[in-house]
RNA sequence: GGGUCAGUGCCCGAGUGGCCAAUGGGAUCUGGCUGUAAACCAGACGGCUUAGCCUACGGGGGUUCAAAUCCCUCCUGGCCCA
């Protein structure tokens, strides 16, 4: 199938400077780029997205670079952001860096394989660091007006506002990234740029630096930026938190959790965006969703879809299982090891036996357990009916015992629908 | 450097000596209804040894019986001038 025609469907597809990338990208050997925040360690669901693009596009035979900005990181990119960003220091941003070429290896071939189509990671820092601002200024700035810059839409929505300012070094930031495209097209024969909506006019600066200071062809193309039913920002799970790739801080339960609650209404766009299902497979998903959205078939296969990609089959299995078990009936009834299965990736803490033997205050038990912040706030999930001891109701007068036990030392405390935390008897 | 305006709880934003843990909105959280959805409805939303007390209105100091509110100073930011 042809590149245009899978990427309409999936509505992958904002701006672009020129239809005919994707006959070129059809063709296969086109080189291209998509850079990357080094803001943590670990990727986010988020960033899977151009992630995966640069898969789509690396499994037609062309050369993916991940451009890690290292050195703009260093800046802060302006581009419809309120505020200016804290600037990160050079030892973290290694890190980061290191840390994310790990996670993108699972998603793009990284080894020479006799010439085909080698993904690479590079970091801008290698050169922005050291590149010279007198030669900067000359070889950059002098193709650039200030009219021109002040003109972008992301930079004027800064300048407009009269409670924040726009510092000089963020306002700087796009010709930064303009020069990263005119080295990796000088060193890669790099000749187009990928991003988000957000990101269409650092990239058009970068195609024009090109352009005009190496007289090539280069190309940008955009895709929609991906947004909440509500049009807030997509990624963020229970308590505002974001959605890690990394196991260690968002587990494949949390992540398979997350995505199997998604709305309706974004689903279809999610499938699009984050699987590799055919189109008659989304479509037949989407008829589900339509006819049938109690099953949540569609919420299921996005679910098991990422959370395989990304954490392996196995543990998308576990955490469908637990789910199941989770959000079915009585989890009284379940024996010990499906038991373990369920609560795997809930945290847990070792209460002695002596304690709960005199019983436990809930309030105490929520501390605890770190599913309340404070007293006041424990009481609070108590009285409104908030609290549940494997998964039975719990009230503010009780007292936690033994007895309650499952197994002779499992207490499963849950607040709201669905924070978990396992006490163990010892 | 000078002038001027501003800095309030997660965010926006009222409050201009006691009735202020601080109006209102948003976000968030809990419950209800559901499909582990959306929408909607209800409630909560600094902490504690909870009829009371403690900590908070950019930082520090002061005036006062009493300050988010007045004074001094420092810090941060916007705008204007040099």
């Amino acid at each position: 199938m042809k590149l245009r025609e899978d990427w309409q469907f999936r509505g992958l597809i904002h701006q672009t400077t020129d239809e005919g990338v994707f006959d070129r990208l059809d063709a296969g050997a086109v080189t291209l780029y998509v850079g990357f925040d080094p803001t943590a360690s670990s990727l986010h669901l988020g960033s899977l997205i151009p992630l995966l693009n640069m898969r789509r596009l690396q499994i037609a035979g062309n050369c993916p670079i991940a451009l890690a900005g290292g050195g703009t990181g260093l800046i802060g990119d302006p581009s419809f952001k309120d505020a200016e960003r804290p600037l990160l220091t050079r030892e973290v941003l290694e890190e980061n860096v290191a840390g994310i070429r790990e996670q993108m290896a699972h998603f793009l071939d990284f080894e020479p394989s006799a010439g085909k189509a080698q993904a690479k990671l590079l970091n801008n820092a290698d050169w922005l660091t050291t590149v010279g601002l007198t030669d900067f200024l000359r070889d950059v700035g002098k193709h650039f007006t200030v009219n021109q810059m002040i003109a972008k839409e992301s930079v004027k929505s800064r300048l407009d506002r009269d409670d924040v300012g726009l510092s000089f070094t963020e306002f700087s930031y796009m010709l930064l990234q303009a020069y990263d495209f005119l080295r990796l097209y000088l060193d890669q024969g790099c000749t187009l740029q990928l991003g988000g909506s957000d990101q269409w006019g650092n990239i058009t600066v970068g195609a024009e630096l090109v352009r005009k200071a190496a007289g090539g062809d280069a190309d940008a193309l955009t895709s929609p930026l991906l947004l909440r039913a509500d049009g807030t920002k997509f990624g963020k799970s229970e308590g505002g938190e974001q959605v890690w790739l990394d196991a260690a801080r968002t587990s494949p339960f949390k992540m398979y959790q997350f995505l199997v609650n998604s709305d309706d209404v974004v689903t279809p766009m999610l499938l699009r965006y984050f699987t590799f299902l055919s189109h008659d497979e989304i479509r037949a998903l989407d008829e589900s969703l339509a006819s049938a959205p109690q099953e949540r078939r569609a919420q299921r296969a996005l679910a098991r879809e990422v959370v395989t990609m990304v954490h392996g089959e196995e543990a998308a299995v576990k955490s469908e299982r637990a789910s199941v078990a989770l959000f079915g009936e009585s989890i009284a009834e379940l024996d010990e090891s499906t038991l373990l299965e369920v609560v795997a990736d809930a945290p847990s803490s070792t209460w002695s036996r002596d304690a709960l033997l005199a019983g436990v205050d809930p309030v105490d038990l929520l501390v605890e357990s770190h599913l309340a912040k404070s007293k006041a706030e424990a009481r609070r999930f108590l009285e409104q009916g908030g609290v549940y001891l494997n998964n039975v109701r719990l009230d503010a007068e009780s007292r936690v015992g033994i007895g309650d036990a499952l197994h002779g030392r499992y207490l499963v405390v849950r607040r709201g629908p669905r924070q978990l935390h396992l006490v163990v008897a010892s």
